[in-house]
DNA sequence: TGCTGTCGGTACGAATTCGTACCATGGTCA
DNA sequence: TGACCATGGTACGAATTCGTACCGACAGCA
């Protein structure tokens, strides 16, 4: 299970509430769970959930981003939606606390605040602020998953790519990712060589440069422009879900 | 908005139990709504809901099925979850009564009932049977949406026509499926052509058989064998809602 | 310094789907 | 009965992605 792993960085520890959905809770909830959040951090390639297995803690991303991965019987990957401080990994806690086939892997390090089954389930029932927040989060993960069914059958590896390297770029400080290409196409759920592909062209393009496992964007609205709408819907649904009352 | 408009078959209105949510409800749950609920019945190719539109009703479906369907900006469309009457349409009431992109087709003729918005949140918010219900059908639809997800990339038409098929099957009594070929290429986000060419293949393999819009299955398991495992773990999803406490 | 494993570049034919078009047939309606 | 339209069968080249393989370059380590 996912215990406390430092990062080789020692990045220091961010506040709870750079995760939105503890920003966005009113001062009352908020101090109520305060003392039961435990700082947790997690190394690039780390597990947060096996696929189909039981999960103890909720998780509030307070940086980086966490990918929910699906693996098919045959070993073909793909990424379901992909999680940074604007969420948690979790929600299967509060909507019954069944497993769930999706595997959580932390794909930079993340630093999160974690909070027991028991205690996220104890305040949802309240039916007060974090059920409210929970709930509304909930609803744009599903909007994030619609929008990849979509993408995934009608746009191309090209037009992939430019979304998902924006939707991660969202949720890091800077303009620079470390990944490497054959990370990247098991999310995309493609080949290596395809992602290689489409990046080549990309940076024939100026539009983005990298080695070895650094991709950096030094002009963040050429890859806008390049990218496919569903980079816009997701984007403008966190933002609403961010600004939302 | 959705109004009451009478299939031309005159079926019997079914009850509000056979739809599993509110079959699976507590009675002193279900006898708080029964007096709420309105039945609605609706034509094949009707709309539940518009894309972004508001909704003002969740609607229990107790016979047929609902598609929510999503259309991109280009006019490609996917099919995003197929909801019978193991489920309802309008979770988004209960997650933020935020608009979604989806809209909500009835694929055949369905019969539903209905609840408003007020009462349904009224009573989600008691945070017993009702609420309890319908977040674990939540998270059986999120499950459907990741299948979708990972199926769309890696199946070919073929699998993706059985695991449909199946599906809607399930939702349907006996053994037929009144459905164009241009309907379900909607649906699978695939041409029409496409679809025929799958289509031919199981006709002449003799494991469906059809015309003009109908389609027949004698022999389901031959149908089974050639879906891919998308099929088996979506129903295994719906068969563990249907049996939980 | 040299070895070794990781990462990315490229290539190849095969498979799949695409977009589109045209036609045959069956049912409906005037 | 005849016209019309919805539906499905088929075909075509183009585009995309696949699976796989091999190679070079870089980085870390002995």
């Amino acid at each position: 299970m996912a215990t406390s792993i430092p990062t080789g960085s020692a990045a220091p520890l961010p506040s709870p509430r750079e995760n939105r959905l503890l920003a966005a809770l009113p001062d009352p909830d908020y101090q109520r769970l305060e003392a039961d959040l435990e700082p947790v951090q997690l190394d690039a390639g780390h597990g947060l959930r096996h696929p189909h297995g039981a999960l103890d803690r909720f998780y509030f991303v307070a940086s980086g981003f966490v990918s929910q991965m699906y693996t098919t019987f045959d070993g073909h990957t793909g990424e379901i939606s992909l999680i940074g401080r604007e969420g948690g990994v979790g929600v299967t806690l509060f909507l019954g606390d069944t497993p769930s086939p999706l595997e959580a892997i932390a794909q930079v390090p993340v630093a999160a605040w974690s909070l027991s089954r028991e205690r996220l389930r104890e305040e949802f029932a309240r039916g007060e602020g974090l059920q409210d927040i929970l709930l509304r989060f909930t609803q744009a993960l599903m909007t994030q998953m619609a929008q990849t069914v979509v993408c995934n059958r009608h746009h191309t590896v090209a037009l992939q790519l430019c979304r998902w390297i924006l939707l991660s770029l969202d949720r890091l400080e800077g303009s620079e990712l470390r990944m490497t290409q054959e990370t990247i196409a098991r999310m995309l759920g493609v080949r290596r060589a395809g992602v290689t592909e489409a990046a080549r062209a990309l940076q024939r393009e100026g539009v983005i440069e990298y080695q070895r496992g650094v991709i950096r964007v030094p002009d963040r609205s050429a890859l806008e422009e390049r990218a496919c709408e569903c980079y816009g819907v997701i984007r403008a649904e966190y933002d609403r879900l961010a600004e939302s009352p």
